[in-house]
DNA sequence: TGACCATATCTGCTTATGCGGATATAGATA
DNA sequence: TATCTATATCCGCATAAGCAGATATGGTCA
């Protein structure tokens, strides 16, 4: 019961929703979500860890990078939700500015590898 | 997206969760569930009014009593929570307890009308 | 009307969570 | 090793939300 409303917790920030519809689209790392959605890196990486603990994404680490997806979870709640986010959730305007916006930034990435200098990656 | 957020919300809550189970067997007035918790008065109009807020019940004045039931909503996100409330959540056991505790309390309430001393109501 | 009952809301307090800047850590590279 | 990048966590602060007792409101019934 305190698992499930703790899962539900995750989900009830308009940041971690938006977080979760970016990554419908594929794993994606800290950069990627800062760039997407014009917020501060302590911002992004506090509600991913949120999302973690309520077993809603998980990250591995790639290089000095820390790349994150949707967790697969086999009880009967995850599944419907991760139906819902990939059915509903991606639809709402919101969610669709932001993968615009995730687009047009990973379509300049390999210049700018997250915004500065060093050469992309991947 | 706000708005999903606030439902979530409202289901962020191990107490919230445990009336909404309560609510899948029937309509139930609040003393009803004070009883079947064990918990203040208040603390259970609280709760109410926060799954009002998010759209999860709806609440009739019958008398003196006011009645709650799950509400019927025609959004997709809606319709899968409430067949979750009554798929999954009913059959967690801290749900089972308390709905036995509302049982053997309905079984005496007639004598009680909400474990006072004047008649039952329904 | 007056007493009583059921419920909602207020109050004062505590804890959880949000924020963004600052700092700490880990990997990459020179 | 020194330095840079990416990320996690810490900090101080502000707001939301939890709690339970107290009070206000609205209905019932004598």
């Amino acid at each position: 019961m305190k698992t499930t409303a703790q899962l539900f917790k995750a989900l009830s920030e308009p940041i971690r929703l938006r977080i979760l519809a970016l990554l419908t689209s594929g794993e994606r790392c800290v950069c990627d979500l800062m760039a997407a959605l014009n917020l501060p890196q302590s911002t992004i990486s506090r509600h991913l860890s949120f999302l973690r603990n309520g077993g809603l994404v998980t990250g591995r680490r790639g290089g000095q990078w820390m790349y994150y997806q949707l967790s697969i979870d086999d009880n009967p709640l995850s599944q419907q939700i991760t139906r819902w986010l990939r059915d509903e959730l991606v639809a709402l305007p919101q969610s669709q500015e932001d993968q615009q916006a995730l687009t047009a930034y990973l379509a300049t990435k390999d210049k700018k590898a997250c915004g500065r200098k060093a050469p992309g990656h991947q």
